[in-house]
DNA sequence: ACCCGCTCCGTTAGCGCTAACAAGGACGAA
DNA sequence: TTCGTCCTTGTTAGCGCTAACGGAGCGGGT
């Protein structure tokens, strides 16, 4: 008479698997993760009797025998909610495969001495790490709080991040040029600029980048019509009407992000300009909004999911590495963009109707009410 | 000599607390788990010592030994971005309470056998339990396979759920109702209205709490201008463009969701419309494109996150409810919405401007274009 | 006195997995 | 041969927590 064991699920453990392969426990769990030190032919024969049995790992029991990391902190103030649930999607994939929490928590106050507060309220509490998305990754505060509590740190799309630090970016400079270089291409040589939010470093890079691809093309960047904006649509707004205002208005408009450029849109249709028969539009970031309005935007595609990936790796190979008591090695990840062309760009003064182009959809709905 | 544990981090754990209080580790873990049968002055001594040793339970450990579930899944849907997010906040937050992980997949397609599809990977992967957010919340095909591999599933925001089912959701006839009372108490008496989109049976409830109201103010819902609308952006330009072309446009929009009211205000100022001068607009769910257009939308707030949490908890209550053997109980939570008044709406005819109203924050931004 | 039932609390035995060590074999160097 | 070393695998001992059970103490019905 067995005695059936205290709670028996259905779930298959790494025992079954180990009886299924003939060999121990302990072998079975070396194969699958990521084995070293084990014979082809043995770990051929549990990998089998792993896909036979269907077995996946109980994360649980894992982290709880290896003392594995658990709980990742992640602190977010407003970004756009595109941003963010894109963000909170590759972070949970991340956190999934890992097989470790993802806690989350808002700082939506800009006072230094709050966010310190917040911080460590946040950090001591369960996280053994926190992950930062702007734009609190550019925030000095939380991130000196931070290394005070001896709790690692990655930033994610902070510009010129400090050497001794966990990154992952993008190339903005590179991304706002090679915007920058296809409208030149189209033929825009006068381009206003809707700069963005100037704490944040991403921005200047993406002026430089700006100004960069106008010299290829000889044009001067000190002429080029630039207006200040801060990354939400009212500046966008505001920013617009500044460049349109002027004596000669440019033929397209680069905005630092969707919402600038939207709101870009959303002037030039108030003049009764056509976009982009009278005006070009493009954006940075292709957030939802950038498909949202219409015509859609042409803009630069960040992976964001990817990147957000990308950060809980590196702070688990972090955490890892002071386990296993290695001295910390820092680490940059850049990964690619992407330039998104859609309907908001064209040749200057090229009739909107009828272009063909390398876009991904046609506009299929109704609604082309103008 | 006391060999020192395999390898002790530093946390505290039950036995601290246990040692600490003079009790059994045993007795803790009752006391934490909102204990019964323990005696007052036990269960005090028990709480002093965790707030004095700033114990939390491990949750690995917690759901190793009860054998609890640890993955609970969400398949959604491109809902708006700023839904997700929020929902994604909302479900975390319980997640973390709960000391579950969060597994979540997107299912885009729309036909029907390639929803199963996915569902049916999705559902015997691992998790133990599925939520599902608008809008496939209303999705026949992936609840009936889900049905069918026997695994709990909590749907939100589906209008009129089935008995057996479990489902969170607001009331959607009230708060059209209210909203539409609002606007008459204005003055309208000539609302258009966007109807959301018709495969959602919250689109038919709000619709007809639009038609209830009006009737309270002796007005014929079947005279009342009324669009078709697919909750997109594309289909309230197409929408409103129909409303406003009419002989008689109406004084007020009521869209079935932000969306389609941030292309009525669109539409609207490309007609030189002012808004809410000559037109008002309001929305419905208040997610962040209510604020990110100006003017700042009037619209319903669902409570989104809070949502949900609910959902969550629904869900890890019915699981335990099987799992200690009871038979399942079906239930369904009703959730507060809100009326959220800002700047996009007015008695008709009104001049915006030295209106006083009680909206959250005067525009201090720049940028009043128009 | 006896039994029964109730409340409160401790003991035991794991949950499924892995760190640490040990053991056996293969192979080359001395 | 003999020792050491590397490679491969198994064994042991938990990680921190809780289900299940058992036992002590108390009260009241018979």
């Amino acid at each position: 008479m067995n005695k059936p064991s205290r709670r028996s699920r259905g779930t298959t453990t790494i025992e079954d698997v180990a009886r299924a392969a003939g060999v121990s426990a302990m072998t079975v769990s070396r194969v699958v993760n990521g084995g070293q030190n084990v014979r082809e032919t043995t770990r051929h024969a549990v990998l089998e009797a792993v896909k036979k049995l269907n077995y996946s790992p109980n994360t649980a029991a894992r982290s709880l025998a290896a003392g594995e990391a658990t709980h990742i902190g992640m602190l977010y103030a407003n970004p756009s909610a595109a941003y963010l649930s894109q963000f909170l999607i590759g972070a949970l994939h991340a956190a999934r495969r890992a097989g470790c929490h993802l806690v989350i928590e808002s700082c939506e106050s800009e006072d230094a001495d709050e966010q310190a507060e917040v911080t460590r309220r946040f950090a001591t509490s369960d996280v053994e790490g926190v992950v930062l998305p702007p734009p609190l990754s550019e925030s000095q505060p939380i991130i000196a709080e931070l290394a005070a509590i001896g709790i690692p740190v990655v930033t994610v799309a902070m510009g010129t991040p400090a050497e001794d630090s966990l990154n992952v970016r993008i190339d903005d400079f590179a991304a706002a040029a090679e915007m920058t270089r296809y409208l030149l291409s189209l033929g825009h040589r006068s381009i206003g600029f809707i700069k963005g939010h100037p704490n944040h470093i991403a921005s200047h890079d993406r002026a430089r980048g700006f100004a960069a691809a106008l010299r290829e093309y000889g044009v001067d960047p000190d002429e080029a019509p630039m207006e200040q904006g801060y990354f939400t649509y009212r500046s966008g707004l505001a920013a617009s009407e500044r460049l349109l205002s002027r004596p000669k208005p440019p033929t397209a408009i680069f905005a630092s992000n969707d919402d600038m450029a939207a709101a870009a849109i959303s002037v030039a249709h108030r003049r009764g300009l056509t976009v982009p028969g009278d005006l070009s539009v493009v954006g940075f970031d292709d957030t939802s909004l950038a498909t949202t309005v219409w015509p859609e935007l042409t803009t630069v595609r960040q992976p964001i999911s990817a990147m957000a990936e990308a950060a809980l790796e590196l702070m688990l190979a972090d955490l890892r590495g002071r386990r296993s008591g290695g001295s910390r090695h820092f680490a940059e990840r850049v990964l690619e963009h992407e330039l998104i062309v859609r309907e908001s760009s064209s040749a200057p003064g090229a009739p909107w109707v009828g272009r063909s182009r390398r876009s991904r959809t046609a506009p299929v709905h109704t609604a082309d009410v103008g």
